[in-house]
DNA sequence: AGATTGACGACGC
DNA sequence: TGCGTCGCCAATC
């Protein structure tokens, strides 16, 4: 692991995702220059909830726009999500590809 | 210390 | 166009 950060880069990219908007684990990854850690992105994800600061997880999700990990979390991320604007049916958000957010283009 | 799983992605068929 | 398989690195058991 060359970059101990990596996890904090995740958070820090997450916090730049703009309101309304969602992204996906693998082009966090890719625009950390870690094409191949898009598992390791949905891992520090899932330790979010240890990070001090509060991080926006709710607008990372798959490449499918889908929602992922406990269901429990996903509802409670879908609906912050709704409540942002952002149409999330069932555990996938809805004109995912119209919402997403670039981050190797916008940040 | 080692083996397995995993909140994914891309390539192949 | 859709399903299946393989590959990547790290965290957890």
């Amino acid at each position: 692991m060359n970059d101990p950060d990596f996890n904090k880069l995740v958070y820090e990219v997450a916090r730049s995702i703009p309101k309304g908007r969602v992204t996906s684990y693998g082009a966090i990854a890719k625009a950390l220059g870690k094409a191949n850690y898009s598992r390791m992105v949905g891992h520090a994800m899932g330790a979010c909830g240890r990070e001090k600061p509060p991080v926006p997880v709710q607008r990372v999700v798959n490449s499918q726009g889908q929602l992922t990990g406990e269901p429990a979390g996903i509802a409670a991320r879908k609906k912050m999500l709704e409540k942002e604007g952002v149409e999330v049916k069932g555990d996938k958000v809805v004109n995912f590809r119209n919402l997403f957010w670039d981050p190797t283009e916008e940040l």
